[in-house]
DNA sequence: CCTTTGTGTATCGTATACAGATTTTGAGGG
DNA sequence: CCCTCAAAATCTGTATACGATACACAAAGG
C-alpha cells in the first residue's frame, strides 16, 4: 500500500487549509493590500469552493493576526499601524535574540549547512535578484534559523510576528538587501562559532536595523507624498 | 437613543465567539481534559447551536494551540508534553521579563492601582481561597501586568503562552500559592519603583520558579503512581 | 443647500443536507 | 481464545439555503 499522491486528486488535504495558504500567500505577496476587504463570495468563486472553507480559512488567518474580522461586516487584510510595528519589533527583536542564542548553543550541523546555502543564494539575489525572490529568501533564512533553535513554540510565535511585520514592510525595495545579508552572514557566523551571546546581539540588532531602515524610508516617502 | 443591552437578547455577538469562550473556559478549568475528543455534534447539542459555529470556534482555538485538529478525525484538547512545557517556559520567561521591564518604565498609575487590588485579594486567597479562585486571580494578575506594558502584541502572545502552560499545570494545588503571591508582590514593588531591570529579573525568575515547582510535584506524583 | 428618513442591495451568520472518511462492531475462521 | 475482515454506525468536510444585518443612495423635509 504505497502512498498515493494522485496527480489530479480532488483533495489530499482539507480545502480550508489550501484556501488559507492561498490567501496567506496573496496577502504576504502584496496582491491583497492592507485594508482590502475579503468578501467571502468573491473568494469562494475565485478559488472554486463554497463559502464554508473560505470562512474557516479567514478565521484562522484572523487568529494569526493577518486579517481582521468584524461582526456582520466581514474580513479585511489587517492594517498595521506604525505603533503596532513598533510593538511587533520590540517583541521580535527579543525573540530573534533568544532564538539565535539557542541556535548557537544547539549547533545543529545539518541546519547550519542549509543556512549556508540560503545565505549564498541570498547574497547573489541581493545583487541581482527580484524583490520577490529576495523576500522569499529572507523568509527562508529566518525560517531555517528558527528551526535551528529546536524550539517549536518559539518558531511558531516568531513566524506569526514576522508575517505581520512583513505585512507592514510590504515591498521594502532592494535598498537594504546588501546590509540585510551582511547581517545574516554575521549571525550565521556567530551561530557556527557557538557564540550564543554574539548571535543574540546580532540577531536583535538585525531586527532593529531593518525596522529603522523601514521607518526612515517610510518617512521619506510620506514627505514626498506631502509635497 | 440609548444603548440597548437587551436582557434576554438572542445574540449581541456571534455564536462562534460565545461558543469559543465557553469551550476555552471549560478547557482551562479542566472540565475538558487534555486528549479528550471534542465531537462537534455533542458540543453543538450541549450549547444549543448548530455545528457551524462550533467548527469555527474550534478552528480558532486550534490556531491558539489549545486544541488539535486532525483531518477527518476532528478536534481534541491539546496534550502538552513535558518537552513542550520546557519550550513554553523558555519563551514565557523571556517575555514576562520584557513585559515587566516595560511596565516599570511606562509606570501607569491606574493599572498599578488595579494590580495592588488583585495582589491584596490574591494574598488572602493564598491562605484561604479555593484553587479555582486562586487560578482566576493568578490569571487576572498576569493579565493586568500584561496590560501595564502597553504593548498589545506582547500581551496577546503572552496570554496564548500562559493559557497553554496552564493547560499542562492543571490544578497545581495550593502548595505554591504563598510563594507565587510573594513573588507577585516583589514584581509589583519593582514596577512601582520604576526599576525595570529588577522587575524583569523577578518576572523571569517567577516563571522559572513556577515551572520548577510544577516539575518537582509532577515527578513526585509520577513516582507515587509508579509504586 | 444640508439634514434626515426610507428603501434596496450586498454581504454575513446560522441551519440543514449529503457525501466521504474513520472508527466500531460483530461474525467467521484459525 | 484470538485474529481477520466486512458491514454498520459515527463523525467530519463541503455544499446549499435562508434569515438577519449593515451600508449606500435616493427622496423628502427643514
Amino acid at each position: 500500500m504505497s502512498e498515493r499522491p494522485p496527480p489530479a486528486a480532488p483533495a489530499r488535504q482539507s480545502m480550508a487549509k489550501v484556501v488559507g495558504e492561498k490567501i496567506r500567500g496573496q496577502i504576504l505577496d502584496g496582491k491583497l493590500r492592507p485594508g482590502e476587504r475579503l468578501v467571502e463570495d468573491r473568494l469562494s468563486a475565485e478559488l472554486g469552493v463554497s463559502r464554508v472553507p473560505v470562512r474557516e480559512a479567514l478565521r484562522e488567518l484572523s487568529a494569526e493576526g493577518l486579517v481582521r474580522i468584524e461582526r456582520n461586516r466581514g474580513a479585511s487584510v489587517t492594517e498595521v499601524t506604525p505603533a503596532m510595528v513598533a510593538e511587533l519589533v520590540e517583541v521580535r527583536a527579543l525573540l530573534e535574540g533568544l532564538n539565535a542564542r539557542l541556535a548557537a548553543q544547539r549547533h545543529d550541523p545539518e541546519i547550519v549547512r542549509q543556512l549556508g546555502e540560503v545565505l549564498k543564494h541570498g547574497n547573489k539575489a541581493a545583487d541581482a535578484g527580484s524583490t520577490e525572490q529576495l523576500a522569499r529568501l529572507n523568509a527562508e533564512f529566518h525560517d531555517r534559523l528558527a528551526e535551528a533553535s529546536r524550539n517549536a513554540v518559539l518558531s511558531d510565535v516568531m513566524r506569526g510576528l514576522r508575517e505581520r511585520t512583513s505585512l507592514a514592510f510590504a515591498i521594502n525595495g532592494r535598498s537594504r538587501a546588501r546590509e540585510d545579508w551582511a547581517e545574516h552572514a554575521g549571525i550565521l557566523a556567530a551561530v557556527i562559532a557557538g557564540d550564543g551571546e554574539l548571535a543574540a546581539l546580532l540577531a536583535t540588532r538585525h531586527v532593529h536595523n531593518a525596522a529603522a531602515a523601514f521607518a526612515k524610508s517610510h518617512a521619506a516617502a510620506n514627505e514626498q507624498a506631502a509635497d
